[in-house]
DNA sequence: GTACATTACTTGTATATACAAATATTCAAG
DNA sequence: CTTGAATATTTGTATATACAAGTAATGTAC
């Protein structure tokens, strides 16, 4: 549906302010398919992306900041993230013996198998992108690094 | 930059993961050009959001449900947006006589002026989407029309 | 014309976000 | 070896968001 019909707005000024209109109404729409596919697995977005970035660098811990320079959402406040990642045992924390200003974070097993229970339920997440062919996400993609800077 | 870059991720399963990441970093990218380029100007991008709406509409009101189906993001509380807009003098609310379970919001004359401040300065903060060229900017745009099908 | 559903908006509340200030450790200069 | 700057994380707080429950007016069926 374009973007006109779905915020009834009959035309834009120029193709740049209908591009920001558009980026901005398909995150709240890509927010909406993400929200509830994660609350059914018990995580929020932030909560595995922080739990990927971990497994990723198994089995070697990964540091606040590390996490904060990895995340999708730069906003997100680590503290807190890792205190209920804590609570639901899907991480550990201890101090960097190194440079006790540090904090080593590493995966649990439970943390583990929350992530592969996740992938397991991918595929249908990802089938709600599917609209656009390969081709076109590539395309989409690299225009998107492009627009940054 | 290439967002396996900007996350620090030395590449991505498929280009769909690849593309859901870049939608989600480049939203947070944007929010962090809009939110202060608004700030300075008093405004939320939500509350500038139905003052463009209003003034589309002049001089007929609107009402919250024809707002709320027009915003951008369709997830703000209409009632408190207005009532911050009332405090600023922006807008005025009145219940509807011909079914009073509607109210009727207007854009005040301080509110006019404040949305051609905006519109002022607007030109800057599009600069800041010029790394596209027109013609992939219209590509973008209908790419993630038909992304969300 | 009364009862019940529907519509339109409001309120409450738990959680999340943005952003500034605070703490605690290490580094670096003299 | 002390002082001040820099780094890494934590805490505080005001505002915003998501979502459920509440209120009030209208519509509809009998």
């Amino acid at each position: 549906m374009r973007i006109e019909d779905e915020i009834h707005q009959k035309n834009f000024k120029d193709d740049y302010r209908r591009l920001l209109a558009n980026l901005l109404f398909t995150n709240n729409w890509l927010n909406q398919q993400l929200m509830p596919f994660f609350k059914d697995l018990g995580l929020t977005l932030q909560q595995h992306n922080v739990l990927a970035i971990l497994r990723g660098q198994q089995p070697d811990p990964v540091c606040f900041g590390d996490i904060q320079n990895r995340m999708v959402d730069r906003n997100s406040n680590v503290t807190r993230l890792i205190d209920k990642l804590i609570e639901k045992g899907y991480v550990t924390r201890d101090i960097c013996q190194t440079n006790r200003r540090m904090i080593e974070v590493r995966i649990t097993e439970p943390g583990m198998r929350k992530l592969g229970q996740v992938d397991e339920n991918f595929p249908k997440l990802f089938a709600k992108l599917h609209n656009l062919t390969q081709e076109e996400a590539v395309l989409v993609s690299n225009l998107l690094d492009k627009l940054r800077g």
